[in-house]
DNA sequence: CATGAATGAGCCTTCATTCAT
DNA sequence: AATGAATGAAGGCTCATTCAT
């Protein structure tokens, strides 16, 4: 199915997965056409260049970044702490080998550095709201919404080991501090 | 200051300001050797090859990393908390910019990730045992090391805006939380 | 016409002509792009590297070296000394530059020697068969190939002049007696 | 003792060893100094460039070519069989390999290429008056020296195999022939 | 649409040579 | 006499890009 794609499609899915897995020096077309198996000369007729794929490679990467998470919980009624759990269990399904590559790339790449604070702002909106809904006054909120996704980035560059617990179970603890009200 | 020091230091303190700012693959012998104004080929004189100077500069990393700090604040007296509130303030002085590419380089080389991981561990180890003397239970202690260090990481890493407020300001609030006992 | 063939074959062909003139190392992809007016990159469109190219090249001269001269002189008919005279009258058509530098680098490198083993072998085959041919016993037979092949090889690396008379007419003198029955 | 040389020789000695294992390519200043464990620096006082070193390198394989085995066997009192004899049971007690390897340089320098010359013509001679003694006519003589230097050479350079016959057996009775008489 | 082929820039590495000490 | 250090010229290889077909 994925493969069925235009082969444009297929050509920015590669570049997303090689973009996770080596960072952006690692979509070369060179590359990228032999694990698609077909020449890279044919890849110009779809693109301007590199720098063009790299680019819609972002694109795809922020359409699914934020829209698919927040849409999931949103389209569930619950109350607000609720919400915050099924954040918090639904984040680590996302791509979080794409996230971090990128997050990384922004540090080198001023026009990728704007489209990651887009991202981030509208999860730290998100993030806001929801603590807010939660009876938290506004400082409070945003010092929490700052841990939390601190957390989510944190917890998965983090490499430490957790003497005898699971990365799961100190995450689990922590979050429930995070979400305690009172 | 900085040239003045022996020709080998020279190359690894630029390849590790390399590596700070573009990445391993940053470290090109090239590139460096016209940064520091002397011919490529001299290089070999002094390392074995490129690799060779990259395994030294996550050295120099390595050693400015860790030590450094916890030395600093276990030089002086003080109960936890103060030491804690030091350790908060200290954080930022940090290279964070050589940090941020070795945790990302770290994802790439499991070499480098099995060295990242010692140096994630002996600073978890000072807060859980910073933590730990603050009183709480080892669960506890466990949970608000890692918020602690997710935020260490993660408020470099994360782009998002705080409406009207400062990082700092965040920041501080968010520590405040995390040193709350009782 | 050399470069009329596909420019495949015009790599390897002038890899066969610099490993003749200049041994293995003179095979250069730099100076043979050059030699061949096109640029080194494309090589390795071709080839998987320089290794290659030299294997290729010593293909083409195993190809070349044994079959030839054997092929052309069997597909007469004539007796065995006539024959045998044939041989040593097409022998300095072949590409005595080659044999020589292939049999030179096969003193370094042990692949090739094996190679050049196979080819040496097949040659001896075919002057002991002719030998025998002539009634020689097996012996004598064997001793004479040894001695007629010593004096291809051994006539082309031996500097000495020969006090007024050419080179070539006691080559004959020496071929003669090799070849002198009863 | 080799070693207890002047540093000069030991240079020479060392690039001798190089030149006959690898070829004139193979005579490296760097691998040579490493090789004496001394630094490569140091080469330039005692030699103009790595061609002088190659010059003398050449001089004392001259040296040592020709003039010990012809010496030896004059030295000696014998019949000319006896000596022809002789030499070619010291033959293969020479360098070889050094043989070998200049020979082939000398395809490819023409400067050695004369001296090469020269030695096979000393070589030629001495062959050419042996077999004069024998009582054979001079063309007679001219056409075995050639055949009996080939075999040097050739058995040196021929990779073929007997067939259950050792090389040294069949070399003696290609010897044999060389020497018969009437 | 896509391939085969080629270009050229850039990179790593080796090595003869030079030079101050 | 010899070392440590540096230079610069090659040379091998990779890869983005181009282009004719």
């Amino acid at each position: 199915m994925a493969n069925v794609r235009t082969p444009r499609a297929a050509w920015v899915e590669a570049a997303l997965g090689a973009l996770s897995s080596g960072g952006p020096e690692a979509v070369r077309v060179e590359a990228l056409a032999a694990s698609l198996g077909v020449s890279k000369g044919g890849f110009y007729w779809h693109f301007d260049g590199r720098q063009a794929l790299l680019d819609e490679a972002l694109d795809a990467w922020e359409k699914g970044a934020v829209g698919d998470v927040i849409a999931r919980i949103e389209g569930q009624h619950g109350d607000p702490l609720a919400k915050l759990q099924q954040l918090f269990e639904l984040a680590p399904s996302a791509d979080f080998e794409a996230e971090l590559a990128v997050r990384d790339w922004a540090r080198r790449d001023s026009a990728v550095a704007a489209r990651v604070r887009q991202v981030d702002n509208r999860r730290m909106d998100y993030l806001r709201s929801l603590f807010s809904q939660l009876g938290l006054d506004s400082e409070e909120a945003e010092a929490r919404s700052l841990l939390a996704f601190s957390l989510f980035i944190g917890s998965y560059f983090i490499a430490a080991e957790h003497r005898g617990r699971s990365r799961r179970e100190v995450l689990q603890a922590a979050i429930d501090r995070l979400l305690a009200v009172g």
